[in-house]
DNA sequence: CCCATGTTTGACAGTGGTGTCAAACATACC
DNA sequence: GGTATGTTTGACACCACTGTCAAACATGGG
């Protein structure tokens, strides 16, 4: 094979990533993800196709990353400690840089039109559901399992929205620790 | 006073809250508004400055209106019975229209970057915070009635980014059920 | 009835983005 | 070393939007 790509891909990835995550998937323009990458608007074109398509393979490697991170997080059997290791992980993602660069797969689903964006971000939710999911045990809950999974779930996404709006990780940690309050028994 | 503006400004604020309710604030544009209301952007400019003032006033108005739906909502002195009413209210507010338009609030707050605009987000919060706060009493919480309120009004959150996610008003009222249950002892 | 005042209009110049393409280029392979 | 193959480059044509402005306009008050 002759002509071969003249940038290191991963490391094009690593600061394209970091531009959606920063500005949002609408806002940043390919003119942007050149200039963050060093890669020549029309070679990422001939690469990837478009902006799309490049935040799909991006956000199929931070999916990946984020769901191994939330893994590990929920290993504790206690369900308590469980969930708020969960909740830390997850607010660790969103309050990190500075300014901080928030949920970018909340951010993505909010200011996406429908299509095979929004399908990453829903298999994101349904994935991590599942981990959540697995990770509780049916004792000790104050709803039942799979419900209690969704609802956790689902205050990943009040988090995500909460920091937007005040900015305040410990505040953050305290809507989260009253959720687990009343989840847990 | 000689020089009277031409247009309906209530006819023109009910056309522009729909396209930043459709489309989002930031992908909404003078000409949009324009077209909607059918006053020349030149008007709109000289009347309003610019898209931010004209939202901030729009916004203004929906989030009136919006508290007054909430605190009819919240009438009942049953805990259950007044969050359960309340997050069918947010509810029905966010997945009307077909498409459905979402959450105005969640959406601005997602995509605009901090200023003004961010600022009038965090009032309405604030605002419907203190409204459920006075709603319930505390007895009959599983948690401290503040941290109550406040996981109440994230849960709304969580419930605009599911709407967009899902699409499935009936899995939206599901995921509010089951935080009603383990608020509500 | 006229005039002062604020409104409307369409046009203007500027900006920043898009997607494509032919030509120049680099390199693995024979 | 030459060649085929895929990559890089900068330019091109195009589009959507912005904010402003002078001139045309409508109308209430004198």
């Amino acid at each position: 094979m002759a002509g071969v790509r003249q940038f290191d891909e991963q490391q094009a990835y690593a600061a394209a990533l970091d531009v959606f995550w920063t500005k949002g998937f609408r806002a940043t323009s390919m003119l942007d993800l050149a200039t963050a990458t060093g890669v020549q608007r029309g070679s990422l074109y001939h690469a990837y196709g478009g902006k799309e398509q490049l935040f799909l393979r991006l956000f199929d490697q931070f999916a990946n990353d984020f769901l191994a991170r939330v893994a590990e997080a929920l290993t504790p059997s206690d369900p308590r400690e469980a969930l708020l290791r969960f909740f830390d992980c997850c607010i660790a993602s969103i309050t990190t840089g500075s300014p901080s660069r928030g949920c970018l797969s909340t951010r993505t689903a909010v200011e996406a039109d429908p299509g095979a964006v929004e399908d990453a971000v829903r298999k994101l939710l349904d994935d991590l559901e599942e981990l959540v999911f697995e990770a509780l045990s049916a004792a000790g809950l104050t709803v039942e399992r799979r419900e209690a999974a969704r609802l956790v779930v689902a205050h990943t996404r009040a988090l995500a929205v909460l920091e937007r709006v005040y900015g305040d990780p410990a505040r953050l940690r305290e809507t989260a620790a009253t959720l687990v309050s009343a989840l847990v028994r």
